[in-house]
DNA sequence: GTCCAGGAGCCAT
DNA sequence: ATGGCTCATGGA
């Protein structure tokens, strides 16, 4: 897609991606990603130690950081504006409940997130709710995370921390975060992740199955944040999370008044929405979640 | 007050 | 393999 950089005497520098079908609004606020604040028609965030702002227009986005930057491919890859959306919904099964969720969502985008931001903030996830989460992750990124530099009147942004810098904390001190019982779990990971530095950035680069097998060794980390992890960070993107909401939607639309247990679910999801089933996974999740 | 939340770990069947 | 219990905390 296009881009064009208009940095100027200006402190800041602004980009735009040309795209169709994206909906930034249901990308940046469907349970994916846990820090982006809506101010008015505007979005901000982080996004590779950057405060960013995004802003959807007409068949395109804009976006601008609170200083200059080199390039614009690192926001251009987490928002994941090349991908091409019609070949995926596409690839979707064509029953009644998938039509109404493309027709519900459509535009709704996968984020390809930090593996280590996600990986953490699915961990906080566990009997959670989102607005918990998020909340449980501003607190972590205030307490933890560098200061970002940000334009001129705007509400102050930390860096998400890192795995470092929670590893040195005390579990007291995690606990403080209101993380209540996942506190030890997110400690020992991020101690591994520090420890380990090297061999969890190729994570990605294994095959989904080694990939899985490797994050549900982490404490706190099973099956359902595994498949979070896969997907939202490493692009994998027939990972399938399944949690309350999209068991339940299963379970009540392809399995009607029977009891179907989760490894029966999971079978199922795997062998029916196709090649890009984590995508269809998010299309149902964000109509389950909005719109019943 | 009660129920439940983008679960996981542990133990008893 | 499967089912129940517990974990901590706050919204609805």
């Amino acid at each position: 897609m296009k881009k064009t950089a208009a940095a100027s005497a200006a402190p800041t520098a602004a980009a735009v991606f040309l795209v169709q079908d994206y909906r930034l609004d249901f990308t940046l606020d469907s349970g994916q990603a846990f820090r982006w604040r809506r101010h008015g028609e505007a979005w901000e965030g982080a996004v590779g130690g950057r405060w960013v702002r995004l802003q959807a227009g007409p068949q395109r986005l804009e976006a601008s950081t609170a200083a200059p930057v080199p390039g614009w491919d690192w926001l251009a890859d987490y928002l994941q504006v090349e991908a091409r959306l019609g070949a995926i919904l596409d690839s979707f099964p064509t029953d009644d409940l998938m039509r109404r969720a493309i027709a519900a969502c459509r535009g709704l985008r996968l984020l390809r997130q930090d593996p280590w931001e996600c990986l953490a903030s699915f961990l906080l996830s566990s009997t959670k709710q989102i607005v918990q989460i998020r909340q449980m992750v501003e607190l972590l990124c205030r307490r933890y995370g560098d200061p970002l530099a940000v334009p001129p009147g705007t509400e102050p942004m930390n860096a998400f921390p890192t795995a470092a810098r929670l590893a040195a904390c005390s579990e007291k001190e995690l606990r403080e975060c209101k993380l209540g019982f996942r506190a030890p779990y997110l400690r020992e990971t991020a101690r591994w992740v520090a420890e380990h530095d090297e061999a969890f950035g190729h994570l990605a680069e294994l095959p989904l199955a080694q990939a899985r097998e490797q994050l549900v060794q982490f404490p706190g980390v099973g099956e359902k944040i595994a498949e979070c992890v896969l997907l939202f960070a490493f692009g994998m993107s027939a990972a399938f999370p399944i949690d309350v909401w999209i068991a339940r939607g299963l379970g009540c639309h392809y399995f009607p008044g029977r009891r179907v247990s989760a490894c029966r679910l999971r079978e199922f999801a795997a062998g029916y929405f196709g090649p890009h089933a984590g995508y269809a996974q998010q299309y149902l999740f964000h109509y389950l979640r909005t719109q019943s």
